[in-house]
DNA sequence: TCCAAATATTCCTTGACACGTATATACTCC
DNA sequence: GGAGTATATACGTGTCAAGGAATATTTGGA
């Protein structure tokens, strides 16, 4: 278990790290919400703090625990390469754009424009042998 | 191997998947750049074709392999969720656009602003047993 | 038709990890 | 200080995927 890769490749926890964007919560929490065992609970929140995603903070003898921001931002790094590749389609990205532009208030202010729009592939390409 | 995500936690599979980044290669290609045996890269692109990370096509005995933009867009509409989280600490969020605003040339032609620069963080929180 | 080059597939072994059960630790309250 | 609650850890087990070696398949060309 190393990169923030390996670490959201697990489906309980991909599930953990989304509960945990409303608010923190407690392992009894997430246990009961997740249906899952405590001990499993347990052993991928650890997991998770060890890579960063989370913290915890000892409240009684509960532990809550909240996102950290610095793996999701390491993910997106990597995936940013790939975004100007899948910008090429140009109709597909405008979709997408509207889903993203204020999901929930914000207004205005608005500056620095997107994330490069631009046209990298080379060529269009003409299939002659398609896939398999 | 089922989700995208379970795809991109293994290493060669994300090398290879940077290796596409600049243009389609033929397995011989793949194999001497990362210096993988040839089962090892073929199967690797097998594994990102079922997932439709990948597209082939014949080029006498080569085939040659280039990206499919879906899956990306399904890892980051997975991270859009957290986006909204890890803006909340604006100085850095700031650092990080400064990186990705125009990577390469990309000039002007910025409309629509930015996917969400909103702070969706309810209390800053005042740590008081802090992590571990 | 036979050979060589490029790629795909099969078989086998090994290691990692997710899970469950049981147990340990920490903290609260009476 | 003992009981109860909440969480963490230890141990044993089964599964599955990655890697290597050997082999099959496809295609081009003499």
């Amino acid at each position: 278990m190393e990169t923030a890769f390996e670490i959201i490749a697990e489906p309980n926890r991909r599930a953990i790290l989304s509960l945990l964007v409303s608010s923190e919560q407690s392992v009894g929490e997430i246990e009961r919400q997740l249906r899952m065992t405590q001990p499993a609970v347990s052993k991928h929140l650890r997991v998770l703090r060890d890579a960063g995603f989370v913290e915890s903070t000892v409240d009684a003898q509960r532990r809550l625990y909240r996102l950290k921001p610095e793996p999701f931002r390491e993910i997106d790094e990597w995936l940013a390469q790939f975004r100007r590749f899948w910008s090429a389609h140009v109709d597909a990205l405008e979709r997408y754009l509207d889903r993203m532009d204020e999901p929930t208030s914000a207004k205005g202010k608005s500056t620095k424009g997107k994330p490069s729009k631009t046209n990298a592939r080379p060529k269009p390409r003409t299939n002659k042998g398609e896939s398999k």
